[in-house]
DNA sequence: GTCTATAATTGGATAGAC
DNA sequence: GTCTATCCAATTATAGAC
C-alpha cells in the first residue's frame, strides 16, 4: 500500500546519507522539523552526531535534502496516478489514499512532512519557506487538472475555477490528516474524503 | 473585527500573568509550542525568565493554561455565532471569518492554536493531548448542528451524516489557514470556504 | 512578585585522530 | 566516513535575596 512515506523497499537504507534522510523525514512528518535533533537520528541510525554533519553540515542542509526528495517523491506518485487511464473521480481517491495510508502506518503518527513544515514555516530558512510554498503551488494546480477534467467529463459539478476546488480538496487533506492523528486515523480522514467527492459529483 | 485573538481590550494585559499568557499564545499560533521559549515571553513582557516560573511553575502548565483559555474564549465566539438568528450559511460564513481575521492581522503569520498544537501533538504531554482532541470534537459537534440545521432548513444540500460535513468543513479551516499562511493569506482561505459552501448550497 | 545567580541538560556545530 | 572530545549557545528549571 502506497503511502507518502517511502515503502520499505525505496527506503532500504542502501547508505547512511539515505538513513539519516529516512530518520529525519519520519521524524519530521511524526513531530516536526523542531522536534527532529540528530541526537534521535544518531540513536536510530546508530551513528555518532559528529557523523551527521559530515554529510549534512548543518540542520538547514538535511531538513532541504530530506524537503526536496519529498517532493520529488509524492509528485512522481502523483504524476503516475493523474496520468493513468482512471476516471478523474478515482484519481483522487487514489491521491487522498495516500495520505490515509500513511496514517495506517505505524502508530498513526505521521502527517505529510509539508503539513508539518506549514505549521512550522517561521522556523524555517527562506529556501524552505519557498520550497513549501512551491509544494502547495504545484500539487494545487495537478488537482486543478484533473478536476477540470472531471468537470469536462461531466463526472464533477462545481461552478467556477478549479482551482479553487483544487486548494479546498488539498486543505481539506493536509488538515485533515493532522486532525485526524488525533482522533480517527485513516478512518476518519477517509470519511471526509468521501464527503468532499460526493458534494463534487452530485 | 474578531478572529481567534482575544481583541486588545480583552487581552490588554490586567496584570503580568495575563501578559504572559497572551505573549505565550501569540507565539504558538505563529511557531508552535516547540518554538516558543521562556527568553521570548521574558523579552516580549519586560520581565525575566524566573519570574514566568512564578507564575507557570513548568512549560506543560502555561501551555496548558493557554490551551485552556484559547478553548473557551473560540467556543465563547462559536457559540455566539451558532446561536443567533442568523441563516446557517452565515453561521459558518462568521466562523469561518475568525480563521480570515487571523491572517489579516499582523504579518499573517498566526493559524488557531489547536491546528499548531495539533501538528505537535507527539511533543505535548497527555493532559494537552487529550484538550486538542476535545476541542476537535466539540468544534465538530457544534458544526453538525449548524448543517443539520442548514438542512433542515433547505439551504444545505448533502446526503448523509452531518458530522461528516462537519469533519470536512473543520479540516478545511484548520488545514486551509495553516496553507495560506504561506501563499494568499485571508483571501486565498476565504476563496476556499466559499467554494466548499457552494457546493454545499447549490 | 520580581530579581540575580546558577544549575542541569540538550541542541547544533567544530577539530582532529583513526 | 566515523569516531572522540570539546565548545558554545539556548532551554527549562531552582534557590534565595530583596
Amino acid at each position: 500500500m502506497p503511502s507518502l512515506v517511502m515503502t520499505r523497499k525505496a527506503m532500504a537504507s542502501k547508505d547512511t546519507k539515505s538513513a539519516i534522510m529516512d530518520t529525519a523525514q519520519a521524524l519530521i512528518m511524526r513531530g516536526g522539523a523542531n522536534a527532529m535533533s540528530y541526537q534521535d537520528i544518531s540513536e536510530a541510525v546508530g551513528i555518532r552526531k559528529a557523523s551527521i554533519h559530515h554529510h549534512f553540515p548543518t540542520k538547514d542542509d538535511l531538513i532541504e535534502a530530506v524537503i526536496e526528495r519529498y517532493a520529488d517523491y509524492i509528485f512522481g506518485l502523483m504524476d503516475e496516478i493523474f496520468a493513468s487511464k482512471l476516471d478523474p473521480g478515482a484519481k483522487l481517491r487514489k491521491y487522498a489514499a495516500l495520505f490515509e495510508a500513511t496514517l495506517s502506518e505505524g502508530k498513526c503518527d505521521k502527517a505529510c512532512l509539508f503539513a508539518m513544515l506549514g505549521a512550522e514555516l517561521s522556523s524555517l530558512d527562506s529556501p524552505a519557506t519557498a520550497r513549501v510554498r512551491r509544494f502547495y503551488q504545484d500539487s494545487e494546480a495537478r488537482l486543478a487538472r484533473v478536476l477540470e477534467e472531471g468537470r469536462e467529463k461531466g463526472q464533477f459539478h462545481f461552478k467556477g475555477d478549479a482551482r479553487r476546488v483544487a486548494a479546498m480538496y488539498f486543505a481539506l487533506l493536509e488538515g485533515g490528516a493532522l486532525i485526524a492523528r488525533a482522533e480517527g486515523g485513516a478512518k476518519r480522514l477517509h470519511a471526509m474524503v468521501e464527503q468532499a467527492l460526493k458534494l463534487l459529483q452530485e
